[in-house]
DNA sequence: CGAAGTTTTGAGGACCTTCAAAAGTTGTGG
DNA sequence: CCACAACTTTTGAAGGTCCTCAAAACTTCG
């Protein structure tokens, strides 16, 4: 286990708005990492599992999951390539959700250990990782809106349009297209309803002349309706990233009055 | 604006599983902070808000929520005294969901800019904030499930027991019995249902004597019988707070394989 | 080419919704 | 401290969304 070269792209993702340090750099280059393989269709992490290391996910598409005793299924968000799949469970010792496969995948696995040290060692790193865990966050809170207020056709447009931005994020839709590499019993337990009322839901998104699918590309026929019915605001995805540091905020006023003996953190 | 007694407060929770260094609890009991009081019945953040300060909830009760075009309402999240109210718009310029208050509440504001540069300062406070941020997408997920895989009965029964630990775990319960501050129309919005629904699933669960309610007191009659009816789990409200750093982690194996020459990231 | 998986269709039924009104509770002002 | 208004909880009834089951048509893959 040693250096690896993918390292570079998750290198590049976290400094995408926001540029490391060359220290910085240098150490996270550094970082022993891990290529993975895993076939489409396997759940690689499991509810109950303590993992050690987070995998950053060179290409392939997954889900995170829960699941009842009953056997019923609660897709909780799904990932890109370009994603961290996992860092929510680097401060964490157990799993509370499994993740799945839907395609073949590979990823780049870091040590927790690691990844947490060079958190603590440049401070850039761990706002870097902060922001990915906001950024996720804000995903889940709009998929509980999704499931608990957006009626099954709302909700099934809802949920092709983040997918389409996401996939545009990282360059894998033209304007309109994209492949979504799930079946229709996939979006029905990301969606919290059963499959056959997916296909009805997908059914009258056609009809409508919102979409088009054939096989698994989706096609956004009109994006305006399509943003309008489905009252998607790409906001939560949060595509502008981070604040800034210290960019221009230093004479900002807080709570209308200038702040003129303001005690410092930094002033110790 | 300056210095306030209450931060030592919410120093203690920050610290209540890893202490800070002496340097950064100065720094952090130095920062400016100023206390709120908002009446009941409030939204003292609305979506589309760019709130600059971000709050501890020293007292009271309040939702983050998100509305849809026809006024239709999904509550994502509540928030118990000793909670940090906001600490995901901190990075964040806009806010994507609104803030509550179910009853009165006192909280302490903080500067987004302060928060972010003593994270930048310490990381051991950094490593908080983003814990405190990791923990909240927990409750989220669990809610995306809650509400789109557990029928009514049972989603009720999990946010009530989700409730009792959180009462618990800040002293606000005794065993059994605990107090929420919500309606019926709010405990709907919460769990994707109609308040007449949640009448149904309240009168259900005192059928089957799992609880008992008096004005905003719920009692839960028999622990055991409930967990199991909700399939409850309290692992996703970590408890047990965060992973220690360097707590006997050295020795560990990755991969099964002993990193004998593992570059680190401090051996830069 | 056959087997396995996925999408589509149909029908009946369950869960949950809406509307409406009654009963009960809480808060306010005289 | 009572009276009244406003809100919350409860009940009933009708209806719609979504579910389950089942089978047919279609696609994918070895």
């Amino acid at each position: 286990m040693s250096a690896h070269p993918d390292t570079a792209l998750y290198l590049a993702r976290l400094e995408r708005r926001q540029p490391f340090s060359e220290r910085a750099r240098q150490a996270f280059l550094a970082l022993p990492a891990q290529r993975q393989c895993v076939a489409a269709d396997h759940d690689f992490v499991r509810e109950g599992d303590r993992p050690i290391y987070s995998s950053y996910l060179k290409e392939g598409f997954v889900s995170r999951y829960k699941t009842l005793r009953d056997g019923s299924r609660q897709i909780v968000g799904f990932h890109v390539p370009g994603d961290m799949v996992d860092l929510q469970s680097a401060l964490v010792i157990v799993a509370d959700h499994g993740i799945y496969s839907h395609i073949a995948c590979t990823l780049i696995a870091f040590a927790h250990d690691d990844l947490l040290d060079i958190a603590e060692a440049f401070p850039e790193v761990g706002r870097a990782f902060w922001f990915d865990t906001l950024s996720d966050a804000a995903v889940f809170r709009e998929w509980t809106f999704n499931v608990g207020r957006r009626s099954a056709p709302k909700a099934t447009a809802h949920l092709l349009l983040e997918m389409h931005y996401r996939f545009a994020a990282i360059g894998m839709s033209d304007g309109e297209s994209f492949e979504l590499p799930v079946t229709q019993a996939d979006l029905a337990d990301a969606l919290g309803i059963s499959a056959v009322h997916v296909n009805r839901s997908l059914q009258s998104l056609r009809a409508e002349r919102l979409i088009r699918t054939f096989r698994k590309t989706v096609t956004i026929e009109n994006m305006a309706r399509m943003i309008d019915f489905a009252e998607f605001d790409p906001a939560y995805l949060h595509p502008e990233g981070p604040r800034q540091v210290r960019a221009a905020r230093d004479h900002r006023l807080f709570n209308g009055v200038r702040p003129e003996l303001r005690p410092t953190a930094s002033g110790i």
